[in-house]
DNA sequence: CTGTGTTTCATACAAATGTTTGATCAGGTG
DNA sequence: CACCTGATCAAACATTTGTATGAAACACAG
């Protein structure tokens, strides 16, 4: 490790991240092979070895970036100016993960990754959940409680986080792309998705809140699965 | 194509299929290879290419049988007593077609395998949207427009179709089971979970319907995308 | 210049895997 | 029985692909 290029010197590694990001995100880890990224990068077939010992080195530092982009999303997400509402909150979280997962930029990466991982799990699919899903959950599902004023341990709570957040991802598949008439999601469809997800949340959670004193005692079955 | 003995004519080819399915849900296309599935189904490596040409062929007949049950669970789905209100038809809906993805039974098999092709679109993604979502989005649009009173083609009843379907099928991806608290989810969970997403979804609906006379005269933006 | 450590390169290797092939077997038919 | 047709089999083939290797190129210090 020398110092004196640094700018030559991290150039073909970063190179090969970049070219290995934008192709795994493309086709998928096992669509994409050793040589195309080399190619890609403009680098020589040994390169991925020699960098990052093999292939499944360069993929688990690709997603490494790539939960660090989410989390770092996550914060962006969460932060609301302090004396804003529970659900002013709510709508920029809502909206700002959206776009972050949507949107067709670098950053869509972050949410086209993550459902590769999800349908098709690498050994590193632990470390995505633990260190970019479950912490943001947590987030959500603080505000959740908040919004409905239910306990956070209480189930109906850990369900409206779902329903949310499989809504925001769920948007993010090629199945929905396929849905919206353009066949992709231009910045406009987003906004007005995430709007309406917003809309859609807000009341579906304050409806689940409500079956407290609904003829609703039924959804605590949850807790009858100790019969 | 001899007609002499069916049952043993059928067999091997039968027993192909199933093993097939059993271990591409598992697994997925790309870490299934013919041996395994031979092995499996206890046949002859060439069997693969001598039934179905090649492994791909394979997959996709696997995959036209997953539409079919899902076209069959659709239905199922969607059959409600003529006489029951809409909101009885979108909750029969809901928690049929939730269980027949989430189910860890024969029946999981299409969900597991949809999730799959979404994440990672095989040459036979084409035939899954056409043949099996987009139908059975048409009725929930049907549905939800009836629930709502919008037009169905307001811009609106296609998100909330979205809205509830990204519900139904988010909910069968391996992170949400992560999220539970068994690890998995028992058919009590299920029922909880189907039951939420109702409560959840008709209230989303209702609300998003209700922005009529908001402030969301923003939201035909969806439009604009001709400009 | 010479030596040293790092990077890049062409090439080779080994394993996995989809596919093909030609032989063999089994059952029915004339 | 002789013949044919379809099914099964073992073996081989060709390709892809991840990985390893050793030499060459390069940059820089002494």
């Amino acid at each position: 490790m020398s110092t004196r290029n640094p700018t030559v010197e991290l150039e073909t590694r970063e190179r090969l991240l970049e070219a290995a990001a934008e192709l795994f995100v493309e086709r998928g880890y096992n669509h994409v092979t050793v040589r195309d990224i080399c190619q890609a990068a403009g680098a020589n077939l040994a390169a991925v070895n020699y960098y990052f010992r093999d292939k499944l080195g360069l993929y688990q530092e690709v997603l490494m970036k790539v939960i660090e982009s989410m989390k770092q999303g996550s914060s962006l997400a969460h932060a609301g100016k302090p004396g804003a509402s529970a659900e002013e909150r709510f709508s920029h979280y809502v909206r700002t993960f959206m776009g972050h997962v949507l949107n067709n930029g670098r950053a869509c990466r972050a949410g086209k990754l993550m459902a590769r991982e999800m349908a098709d799990p690498s050994p590193a699919f632990d470390l995505l959940i633990e260190k970019a899903i479950r912490p943001n959950s947590a987030r959500v599902a603080a505000l959740v409680s908040e919004l409905t004023g239910l306990p956070p341990a209480d189930p109906r709570v850990g369900i409206c986080v779902g329903c949310v957040q499989t809504q925001i991802t769920g948007f993010a598949s090629p199945v929905a792309a396929r849905m919206v008439p353009g066949g992709h999601f231009t910045a406009e469809i987003i906004d007005f998705v995430a709007q309406q997800v917003v809309e859609f949340s807000l009341a579906g959670m304050r409806a689940v809140a409500a079956q407290n004193n609904g003829p609703v005692r039924k959804g605590r079955q949850k807790t009858s699965k100790h019969r």
